[in-house]
DNA sequence: CCCTGATTAGTCAATCTTGACTAATCAGGG
DNA sequence: CCCTGATTAGTCAAGATTGACTAATCAGGG
């Protein structure tokens, strides 16, 4: 189990018993800044965190419709989100960027066409600053997250700026290049 | 299919052809950075694309081991390439951090102990950082990729030096205002 | 030339993830 | 009070991912 989703539900737990319709309700809605839980999922690491004894459930029947379970965190719970936070607070867990992976591979397009492609993904960058920083005054903690992705974004956009200028460096080299190479 | 591992490979088989292991390996090797890709979900993949007709492969013998199938990239896979380095290249997928989660639930645990643990994960990342910094002469693109890691390493350091600093200044008013309440 | 541990190559069962589905209840317009 | 579309609650099978495994070949010390 050991990551993050299982530190997410046991943390909402703690605070408050809930089934799980409520749960994955509640971090859509709350918590989608930091993680992007699936409710299939969560009903599935629902099934194993009670398995493992760190949550416990109780039935509740209601009219002729399948019975909910609600959930509530046991002491074993209690102590792995103990462990849980302090793993995740004083480790830092390195990075890859899906959009990285299309840099590897510039080389095989037109300097004109990449460096077009690029403004988009710019304009695409920009977009998504302007409503990080015109979001509704999120609570306390949300707030330290969103800043987060605030920052994110903003070294992403300034060293985007310096691949584009490198490509249209490139460009131009080449094209002079061409010439030289074609007019003498 | 539609995302970056497809790319990725297609990207890599578009320069030459390979078989599985090779691939795996490739990748393990020179394009780590960018992107993680299990063995396993490497030969997955590949029966996908080939299933997808994006790619061909010719089974070579030799000796009695297991034959190794060498893949090609089809035509069909030279315009799944073109098309999703350019979606790849003009898009932005904004993203969520694993860190972000201890975040969330930081209010539960005492201040003091909160700074501590974010001053372990802040000694982590400046490691992480000092390793990138003094990373041997990597080839071109990847540079690009170890510039754009070392740019948000180095955005989420300022970042964290805040969370650390908040976290510090409220740590000082309970205490003070704990001292207010027990003393007049 | 033989033995041993490393490398090469790939497979597989177990686990995890997700979109699509069911089915009951609720809100409120007619 | 009844019908209809939205919401609540959860399940499921199809697809993706991974660690563990097999099994052949290779390198080189004795």
């Amino acid at each position: 189990m050991e990551d993050e989703r299982a530190l997410l539900l046991l943390g909402i737990l703690r605070r408050q018993d809930m089934h799980g319709y409520r749960l994955h309700e509640f971090i859509d809605t709350n918590l989608a800044v930091c993680a992007d839980l699936k409710k299939a999922t969560a009903y599935f690491l629902l099934d194993k965190m009670a398995a493992e004894g760190w949550v416990s459930y109780e039935q509740v029947q209601e009219g002729n419709r399948p019975p909910r379970r609600v959930y509530r965190i046991t002491p074993a719970g209690e102590q792995a989100f103990q462990r849980l936070i302090r793993a995740n607070l004083a480790t830092y867990a390195s990075m890859r960027f899906p959009g990285d992976v299309g840099l590897a591979f510039l080389d095989d397009l037109k300097p004109t066409e990449a460096v077009h492609l690029l403004r988009q993904r710019r304009a695409a960058m920009l977009d998504a600053l302007t409503a990080l920083q015109s979001a509704p005054e999120h609570a306390g903690t949300a707030q330290l997250i969103i800043e987060h992705q605030r920052r994110h974004l903003a070294a992403e956009l300034d060293w985007l700026d310096e691949v584009i200028a490198r490509v249209e460096a490139k460009s131009r080299k080449t094209r002079s290049s061409g010439r030289r190479a074609s007019s003498p």
